[in-house]
DNA sequence: ATTCTATGGTTGATATGTCAACCATGCGCT
DNA sequence: AGCGCATGGTTGACATATCAACCATAGAAT
C-alpha cells in the first residue's frame, strides 16, 4: 500500500492537469460570454434543444441530456424564461413540461455558435497534437466505463 | 480557412475532454467534502497557507497563488473566518492583511489530505497511461506559454 | 379504498463566483 | 501643496450551484 499522501510527482500532474483544463476552459467561456452574452448554461440549454429536440424538449430529458440536476435546470430555465431566450409548456398528458427555444434564443445561438467554434479552435483544438486526441479519446473511454 | 462550425470530431473531442474533467474533477471533490466537510476553495487556502507560507499568508500572495480575485478570496475568507478556519491579521506595516491558519483549519486540513490523496489516486492517477501522463504534462507546458 | 413508491417538477436557503464601485494609503511628480 | 496613480482590500448586487423539502399525480401493492 502506497503512502496516505501524494508525491509531488503525483501532486504536480493533478496539478497541471486541474490548471490546463481551467485555462483554456475558462478562456472559451470568456470569449463566448463576452462576445454573445450567454453563459455556458445558456448555451448548452439552447444547443440542446436546437440538436436534439429540434427546438424543443421536455424538461427530465434536457435535464438528462446535460447532466444536471432537475433542480439546476429547473432554476436556469427560469432566469432565461425571464431573459425571453427559452419558453417553458405544459404538457397534460403527463404533467411534464416543454421547453421551447424562443426566436430570440435560436438567434442568440446561431450568432454564438461561430464564436464558439473559433474560441474552441483557438484555446483548446490548437493547442493538440495527435497523442493528445488519442490520449483524450482513451481516456474518456476507461472513466465512463468504470464510471457506475 | 476552415469552416466556421466545428466538425463532429472537433465537438466529439471538446466534449469528451470537458466530460472527462468535470467527472473525475466532480468525483474527488465530492469524495473530500462528503469525508470532511471542507469545499475545494477551502483546501485550497488551508492548503497553500499550510505549504507556502508554514501558516500564514498575506491575502495578495494568497490570492496570487489560487488565481483567484481579490474580491473572490476576500468573499471566502469571510465565510471561512466564521467557521473558525482561517483569521485575519491587519498588517499595520503596509495596510495589507496577513492570514492565518487556525489550530481547527490545520486540523481540518490534517484530516483532509488522505482523503484528498486517496480520492485523487482512486479516481485520476487509478485512469492515466504513461503516454496520457506525458501529454498531461506537455500541454500543461504549451497552453501556460502562450498564455499570456 | 388506502398506502407506497416512482416520476416530474418547484421552491427556499445557503454557498459560491463575478463584476463594478468604493475606500484608504503611499508614492512620485509637478 | 496638489495631483495622478498604483496597491491592498471590502462591499453589494447579482448570477450560478447545491441541497433538502415540498407538491402533485400515476401506478402498483395491500
Amino acid at each position: 500500500m502506497e503512502n496516505n499522501e501524494l508525491n509531488a510527482e503525483e501532486m504536480r500532474l493533478w496539478h497541471m492537469w486541474k490548471g490546463s483544463f481551467q485555462l483554456i476552459f475558462g478562456r472559451v467561456i470568456k470569449d463566448m460570454s463576452e462576445h454573445t452574452g450567454l453563459s455556458e448554461g445558456d448555451y448548452g440549454v439552447l444547443d440542446r434543444l436546437d440538436l436534439h429536440g429540434g427546438g424543443q424538449l421536455r424538461q427530465q430529458e434536457l435535464a438528462d441530456s446535460m447532466d444536471w440536476t432537475k433542480s439546476r435546470l429547473s432554476h436556469h430555465l427560469t432566469r432565461m424564461e425571464q431573459r425571453g431566450l427559452v419558453a417553458r409548456k405544459p404538457l397534460d398528458a403527463d404533467r411534464g413540461v416543454q421547453v421551447l427555444i424562443t426566436p430570440e434564443g435560436k438567434s442568440a445561438l446561431d450568432e454564438a455558435r461561430p464564436v464558439v467554434a473559433k474560441a474552441i479552435r483557438k484555446h483548446f483544438l490548437a493547442y493538440l497534437t495527435e497523442q493528445d486526441v488519442e490520449s483524450i479519446t482513451k481516456l474518456a473511454g476507461r472513466t465512463k466505463a468504470g464510471s457506475l
